[in-house]
RNA sequence: GCCGAUGUAGCCCAACCAGGCAGAGGCGCUUGUCUUAGAAACAAGAGGUUGAGAGUUCGAAUCUCUCCAUCGGCACCA
């Protein structure tokens, strides 16, 4: 240990030290426990970002401060190396996809192995090279196999910026989820994974992970399923011999159905309207609809209702009445039967129907009170109360106006009829989900591609399984016309087929990204397996994941499809769990300032870099000027780190400037993970300082420390600031455990810098310091290094080998401090005494006083005597160790 | 619009779960020591209607209710 700290260079020696000794790299073991510690691995974009440190971080603090406490840590990292950038990077400069991804990955490993991240670099693994790949195309045919992969026309999320269909949850809330670019709807042939089929499991097994997940995520995950329980209900059309069937939640309002209402694309709309006079007004409707939806629309926008009369006629299976059938904008073909019936005295939508279009409006659910009558009703008034209601009334209630069914509670009643419409054959009860089958295909070429051949007389043949792995070329046409690149190599299309032989064609698109991570840290477990994705017996030692880390955004992408894929693995037998995650962490944002000028309506961004800062004397920024001009810019609000933004900060130049330690130190302290983390370099300053502190304590205390007794001396010798430091360490022990456990990394550190602050309260020097002394120091500074360890482990394991221990933290058996409740405890307690709630004195007391004992302190102090003297005590709450609280009058 | 989270010193945050002195830690600011000066280091200090209001309680940052603000998710899902 030198005198100074020299990051870099401590840094660079036990990074090398690592990986010579391969201390991360870990088999199982049957001695100790085992914890699986992961984050999400990230996508090869040449560059790591400040978010990536932040993630890398957090999985690295608690890895370490699981194998200090003997765990054996599996913490892997690999590539998401498939995907839309790498090949724009083709379209645009030309460049080799393959080559530009793995560029970027060699480039992207040095920086993790410079910021000293411990990894068991032997278990990489990358999802473009065909090792991995093959194995995506042997689930493909698994789930093929077993029905859960179909192809079908349907019209899908298109995104035209890239040029390429998405899943429905990759275009949420109508916008792609890489570029944001509005989607539009296009009608392909697409394969669709049948995610839905496990729709309730997903549902029903979050009670597996729901202490281990956020509660928001779960949230997220349920929303998305959208599950809603309610009934079908069959309506005749009048003179045909057809039914339409729809969905319901409220069939107790069945009674005020003033029509059906089918959506644009119902299946059996052109058959009914066959014969009619009103088709070409009708069609021309359709199209429109049709028209519109294929327009992207801006996200949140409200399309306004429209609709067409069909001029057919449905009856109501419950009334017997005759009631319209509407073609509606707003009803969707793929969620439900595509046809609703309208309500619209009960729901929202249907009364702006009604109104627009002044259809009847029937109330037959009045709100429940305690009279006599149901309020809010009146039963004289006539059958169409459009006028009369001014909003639908769309809580449950009683049923008025619904033939034998009124008086009922909807509650009561919506069993009841579903019951009454299955008895009688024309409904029963039903239950639907929002979530969509997974559509996978991607009009890409640098994915998985899908294993499936087209022959002419076989029709869909999949490739054998002995066949796999269906290699990627090493190059396609690069055109970005919306067709998949691959149709463009024709060694790569014409083919045999599998089964007679004949001239066939390879299926050209490539499967989803989302399909890679949903089973890579299986892959982890059992990285170079050439015969299946993995081996049971290693995935069934280390997972389920012990501790998950990444991004919120995946709350229902990868996160939903990971679970389902590993339903599917248990399914076919791979595994025997049905949870791949038993705790979920999601880490916040990192954030910095931005600054711009406009000029022209568009805003030019500057890096933080190029920016001086102004600040009052309180602190806060008054303005800020561009360096090289000397003029003024904008200070805009803290945003995500974005290039569009430029208000990124590159972890490389943070490494060189202040050491890997202090970069890491900071990223955990600055805010608690979950938070978004607002980036000011002055912060990581402080982190420095912290470590140059430590350090300096660590060198002029090394000595002392090594000559300092093992076993503690009598408790007598220990000088009141050796018991007090003592005190401290304890106590920093207690806490620093505590909120690791809790993954409070902010208020560790914190502690740590207690331990640190008072350990430089400590008045014996290294030189005249007593043994026992000598022996507070060590105990004080051997736990601060080792619970720094999990933070900044450089410096820690050169100031452990100061101390005089060979080999590095992990090569004994080293543990994690244990505290002593005991020495934890304060001796001396100071106990605020209150006067009617208000703080008039302070008594002194040990933690075990009882409460008789303070009461009685307490009333006989001077100053309580002052307040209380010429009032009546009335009551004296006493609570050990924290207050008493005198009442008089 | 619906659901959820958050709101404490100039800033990041702790204390909230389980009511008890409003402050652990860091940044910034002020002053001092040191220094030719600055930086660093060390020492000291200032800074508050805990978003607002009400309720419960001897006592509320903490529990309950209402409102406001910010952020996130969902948004014709029948």
């Amino acid at each position: 240990m030198d005198e100074k700290y020299f990051p870099e260079k401590i840094e660079e020696k036990w990074q090398k030290s690592w990986a010579e000794r391969g201390v991360f790299e870990v088999e199982r073991d049957a001695e100790r426990p085992h914890y699986y510690c992961l984050e999400m691995l990230p996508y090869p974009s040449g560059f790591l970002h400040m978010g990536h440190v932040r993630n890398y971080s957090i999985g690295d603090a608690l890895s370490w401060y699981k194998r200090l406490q003997g765990f054996n840590v599996l913490h892997p990292i690999g590539w998401d190396s498939f995907g839309q950038p790498a090949e724009q990077a083709a379209i645009k400069r030309g460049v080799n996809p393959r080559a530009w991804t793995e560029d970027n990955i060699n480039h992207m490993r040095g920086q993790l192995q410079r910021l000293g991240i411990s990894y068991d670099w032997r278990r990489e693994i990358a999802a473009h090279t065909p090792e991995y790949y093959r194995w995506d195309q042997w689930f493909f045919l698994k789930m093929y196999e077993r029905g859960l992969i179909y192809r079908r026309m349907s019209p899908v999320n298109w995104c035209p910026k890239e040029q390429t269909v998405l899943s429905n949850e990759q275009s949420s809330g109508g916008v792609c989820w890489r570029c944001e670019t509005p989607v539009v709807k296009k009608d392909l042939e697409q394969w669709f994974v049948r995610i839905t089929d496990y729709a309730e499991q997903l549902l029903d097994d979050m009670k597996e992970i729901e202490q281990g997940w956020p509660e928001r995520v779960l949230t997220m995950q349920r929303n998305w399923i959208g599950k809603s329980v309610g009934a079908y209900l069959d309506f005749c059309i009048k003179d045909t011999d057809k039914k339409v069937r729809v969905f319901t939640t409220r069939i107790d309002t069945i009674y005020g159905a003033n029509a059906i209402v089918l959506a644009a694309e119902h299946p059996h709309l052109s058959e009914l309207m066959k014969d009619s006079a009103l088709k070409p007004d009708v069609d021309a409707f359709i199209a429109g609809v049709r028209e519109a939806r294929n327009r992207a629309t801006e996200p949140g926008a409200d399309e306004e209702k429209e609709g067409i009369n069909t001029g057919l006629q449905a009856v109501n299976p419950f009334s017997g009445e005759v009631v319209p059938v509407w073609v509606g904008n707003y009803v969707l073909t793929e969620y439900g039967t595509g046809a609703v019936m309208s309500v619209p005295a009960h729901d929202e939508r249907d009364f702006e129907f009604a109104q627009k279009y002044t259809l009847p409006v029937r109330q037959v659910i009045a709100p429940v009170t305690h009279d006599a009558e149901p309020s809010g009703f009146d039963p004289k008034l006539g059958v169409d109360q459009s006028i009369e209601m001014k909003e639908a009334f769309t809580d449950y209630g009683v049923l008025v106006n619904s033939g034998e069914w009124s008086g009922k509670l909807s509650d009561a009643a919506m069993k009841e009829m579903a019951g009454f419409a299955h008895e009688k054959g024309f409904g029963e009860m039903a239950v639907t989900y929002r979530l969509r089958d997974w559509g996978i295909s991607r009009q890409r070429f640098w994915g998985a591609p899908i294993p499936m051949i087209h022959c002419p007389s076989c029709g869909i043949v999949p490739v054998p399984e002995k066949d796999l792995p269906v290699e990627l070329p090493t190059h396609a046409d690069f055109t970005a016309t919306g067709q998949s690149p691959l149709e463009t190599v024709p060694e790569f299309v014409n083919t045999n087929c599998p089964k007679c032989g004949a001239h066939a064609r390879r299926d050209t698109d490539t499967m989803d990204t989302f399909v890679d991570s949903s089973w890579y840290y299986f892959r982890y477990c059992d990285p170079h397996n050439q015969d299946a994705p993995f081996d049971k017996e290693k995935v069934e030692y280390w997972a389920p994941v012990d501790q998950y880390i990444g991004g919120v955004e995946h709350a229902v992408m990868h996160l939903l499809y990971t679970r389902f894929w590993t339903k599917f693995m248990r399914d076919i037998g791979l595994i025997s769990f049905s949870e791949p995650v038993k705790n979920l962490m999601t880490q916040g944002m990192v954030v910095a300032e931005t600054f711009y000028r406009e000029e022209g309506g568009a805003k030019t961004y500057f890096n933080p870099a190029e920016v001086d800062v102004v600040r009052d004397d309180k602190g806060r920024i008054t303005s800020a000027r561009l360096i090289k001009d000397g003029q003024a810019v904008v200070v805009g609000p803290f945003e995500k780190m974005s290039k569009s933004a430029n208000n990124g900060v590159d972890p490389n130049e943070m490494i060189s400037a202040y050491g890997a330690d202090a970069v890491r130190m900071f990223i955990l302290f600055a805010a608690p993970v979950e938070n978004d983390l607002r980036w000011q370099e002055a912060g990581i300053d402080g982190a420095l300082r912290f470590l140059r502190r430590v350090y300096t304590f660590a060198w002029r205390w090394r000595d002392a420390v090594k000559s300092a007794p093992q076993v503690a001396p009598d408790a007598s010798t220990f000088s009141a600031g050796a018991r007090a430091l003592r005190h401290e360490t304890h106590r920093a022990i207690e806490r620093v455990t505590r909120d690791l456990e809790a993954l409070h990394f902010n208020t560790c550190i914190a502690a740590l810098m207690e331990l640190s602050n008072a350990f430089g309260q400590f008045a014996a020097t290294p030189e005249s310091a007593s043994d026992a002394d000598r022996f507070a120091a060590r105990e004080a500074l051997e736990a601060l290094v080792l619970m720094l360890t999990p933070f900044a482990p450089h410096i820690s394991e050169e100031m452990w080998e100061g101390f005089g221990h060979e080999g590095g933290i992990l090569a004994g058996e080293v543990r994690w401090p244990v505290a002593d409740e005991e020495l934890a405890r304060k001796e001396e307690l100071e106990i605020p005494v209150q006067i009617n709630g208000k703080l008039r004195a302070r008594i002194r007391a040990t933690p075990d006083a009882s409460e008789e004992h303070l009461r009685e302190t307490a009333l006989a102090d001077e100053k309580v005597r002052a307040w209380t003297e010429g009032s009546q005590v009335v009551k004296v709450i006493v609570v050990p160790q924290r207050l008493v609280n005198i009442v008089v009058r």
